[in-house]
DNA sequence: AAGTCGGGGGA
DNA sequence: TCCCCAGACTT
């Protein structure tokens, strides 16, 4: 009770001011959190404000079409994200009436809504008494009562959830759980953390047993592969490009991009557009082959490293569903794609 | 239980 | 460089 105090007590003091709290509507709530999944509060924070201007309801976001929701997600990753929430979007419209469902399980029946984000809903909507779990609040219990298992063991995650609900404050659900994580995200923080200034000081476990550095405890470590992606620009006799969408699994689904040719290893200038120059385009070939480029750009996700490199490969003729650069640049593209083509490319030709 | 999925920022 | 971020889903 005093942890919970002391939480509350700092929270009120210390709380950034963001446009998602002071409501209980569950529609903007739902929104951020989403959006906040694995994303610091200051990337999401722009794009909730341009879904809530775009999407005032979630009606509003129903009715729009998926190319435009992944439009405006371009560049805030997790693509399946806004996939979900859309769908979800229509099913709440459509299906419930636009009303949210009422309870931490039923909320957990949504695409896209896990264990964390029904128990932030529930909470933040409905001061229902869940106690969230997220990155903030592994690190703040396993430091506050110095607990060392291993935060990527599913296990453990049982064991946190236990230890959470238990020192959840049931009368201020709502207050609690936003107390614990922006504690965890402004005062004990993962590295070098302020502990003389930190209200909880007298009684964390891992600072009388400087176990603070050390905690917590996480071994899984993502294996990083390499990728080699080089984009073929088809430029044709009316100065139109060839886009095509990503279909199927593996990253940007349903985002689009040139025509790609892939390889195993990292080919050079010259053998690159030698095999280029041995290609077919809708029965045509290109009339010229230019790299756009000096250096290779190195692309990184949290566990693809991906070299990309671009071509323009300009035709004598029209290509078939060609578009030019204004109906191009209103579809979602991977913001490697996206950041080449505003400021490399497009520009200049 | 392990792998996949993005992009950015802080130390 | 490495690690982490208001995690969820698939295999």
């Amino acid at each position: 009770m005093e942890f919970s105090n002391s939480l509350i007590h700092w929270y009120l003091q210390n709380k950034r001011d963001l446009p998602w709290r002071n409501t209980t509507n569950p529609y903007p709530i739902w929104l951020s959190e989403i959006m906040l999944q694995q994303t610091r509060v200051a990337q999401g924070l722009p794009y909730f404000l341009s879904f809530t201007d775009a999407f005032p309801t979630i009606f509003d976001l129903a009715n729009a079409d998926e190319e435009q929701v992944l439009k405006l997600w371009q560049g805030l990753g997790y693509y399946s994200r806004a996939r979900n929430l859309h769908a979800t979007a229509k099913q709440i419209a459509f299906e419930l009436n636009g009303e949210f469902p009422p309870s931490y399980k039923e909320l957990l029946k949504l695409k896209g809504v896990g264990e964390y984000t029904a128990a932030a809903i529930a909470s933040f909507s409905y001061n229902e008494p869940v106690a969230v779990l997220d990155g903030n609040v592994f690190r703040v219990l396993s430091r506050y009562f110095n607990v060392d298992s291993d935060i990527s063991l599913p296990k453990t995650k049982t064991e946190f959830q236990q230890l959470a609900q238990e020192v959840l404050d049931k009368k201020n659900p709502a207050v609690f759980n936003q107390a614990i994580m922006e504690f965890g995200a402004l005062q004990c923080v993962p590295k070098n953390p302020d502990c003389n200034s930190c209200v909880l000081n007298s009684s964390c476990a891992a600072l009388q047993h400087k176990k603070v550095s050390e905690l917590p405890v996480k071994s899984k470590k993502t294996k990083v592969t390499n990728r080699y992606l080089n984009y073929l620009i088809l430029k044709d006799s009316d100065s139109n490009y060839i886009v095509q969408k990503r279909e199927g699994k593996g990253i940007w689904e349903n985002l689009y991009e040139f025509p790609l040719l892939e390889t195993d290893f990292l080919l050079s200038e010259k053998d690159a557009i030698d095999q280029i120059s041995k290609m077919q385009f809708y029965n045509q070939k290109p009339s010229e082959i230019l790299i756009l480029q000096n250096e290779i750009t190195l692309h990184k996700l949290s566990h693809q490293h991906l070299h990309i490199r671009f071509f323009e490969l300009r035709f004598a003729s029209k290509l078939p569903d060609s578009k030019p650069f204004t109906a191009i640049e209103k579809l979602p593209f991977p913001i490697v794609i996206h950041n080449f083509m505003v400021s490399n490319y497009f520009n200049s030709h």
